[in-house]
DNA sequence: TGTACATCAGTGAACGCGCGTTCACTGATGTAC
DNA sequence: TGTACATCAGTGAACGCGCGTTCACTGATGTAC
């Protein structure tokens, strides 16, 4: 053959992981099929022999960069626990790269518009966030879990979108302030009866 | 004159409700001038004579629905408090109805990359909300008003982004009761000494 | 060992289409005389 | 009262451009004989 064996295999695998990075910084709709071939250093008609079209390609790009960075996560909340957690996603520098940052944040409005598969790839990540954040709170409360993720998702958002350093700063700061008093309030104030 | 008197600002005001309602059910990106033209009965060539580029027409669209959400959000918080903008904001038919809802939770991610201008008629509109949500809270306490607001857009996007009813009602209400238990905790147990 | 052929990842021109923006023009009205 | 002209909101063709997708082709390699 004229490419070694997996060479295939490691072009769309390296597609995606531009793509995944491209898509988060700059929006799905606004990032071309051509221009990410040219970013791999191919020519964009070899797309269609990797993936059938761009909507399965940002599945592939959004699901990868969820896992990756829900990795991330898992291991900040082993090390830190929630407070580990809220640390390494209300973070400054995640906020100024949102290339490398979590794709909920960037592209959850724009994805409740895709089809109902990419929808259905984000919904079953979302709930592994859940399930991750619901470990590290007093008796895995779930509920709790939910309004906190939407607490770190919305403020990594707004904290990009003011156009105020000091605000945006005292966005995340607030963000994981109340995380963790919504934490400890979740906790039996006694052991159950 | 051909026209009414007042009928060219009339016209002007009419493209930019057209414009907002579009911009948060499609997102900016995905809605054309021509489009959004031949919605207000007119074709595309007059644009310019309304509005210097399609930016602007963004800033003016979001700062009007914002603004109007904001009227609804005030009216609500005075009927009902807190309690009263977060059941008004997290309710089902504000999730299922983006074209009337807050831009925030449709665009804030958009926005975060159009011009500086764009972005800070934003932020003094989100600075305006957090100063209305801040006032129903004991102590007037911004912080936890930043808290509450990252939460009600973070959990109405997710909620809108999930393929799962059911999950999606729970992200509404746990936003909701999360909200409820902060405000609570935010208030001083006893006067201060 | 040398030649003919099959494989297949990647190439690049082409498709129809919609984008934001510009501009010469239309035509109904109000005003001037 | 009747005619000539100015105004100006709106028209529609055109600009260069990038989009997602298709497809006939290239050319380096491995295999068959």
């Amino acid at each position: 053959m004229r490419y070694a064996k997996g060479h295939k295999e490691a072009t769309r695998k390296q597609i995606a992981r531009i793509a995944s990075g491209r898509f988060r910084r700059d929006g799905v709709e606004a990032v071309g099929v051509a221009s990410l071939m040219a970013d791999a250093g191919l020519t964009h008609g070899g797309f269609y022999s990797h993936f059938s079209s761009k909507e399965e390609l940002v599945r592939e790009a959004i699901v990868g960069a969820l896992e990756r960075k829900r990795g991330q996560l898992a291991q900040a909340g082993a090390e830190g626990g929630l407070e580990g957690i809220l640390r390494a996603y209300l973070r400054p520098s995640h906020r100024d790269a949102p290339a490398r940052g979590c794709a909920f944040a960037s592209l959850a409005s724009e994805i409740a518009r895709h089809p109902p598969a990419t929808r259905a790839a984000f919904t079953r990540e979302f709930e592994a966030h859940i399930a991750l954040i619901a470990d590290h709170l007093p008796l895995g409360d779930r509920a709790v879990a939910l309004a906190i993720f939407s607490a770190m998702i919305g403020a990594l958002q707004l904290a990009r979108t003011v156009n105020d350093a000091d605000l945006s700063d005292r966005i995340l700061e607030s963000a994981t302030r109340a995380a963790l008093t919504l934490a400890a309030v979740a906790a039996p104030p006694s052991l159950p009866a």
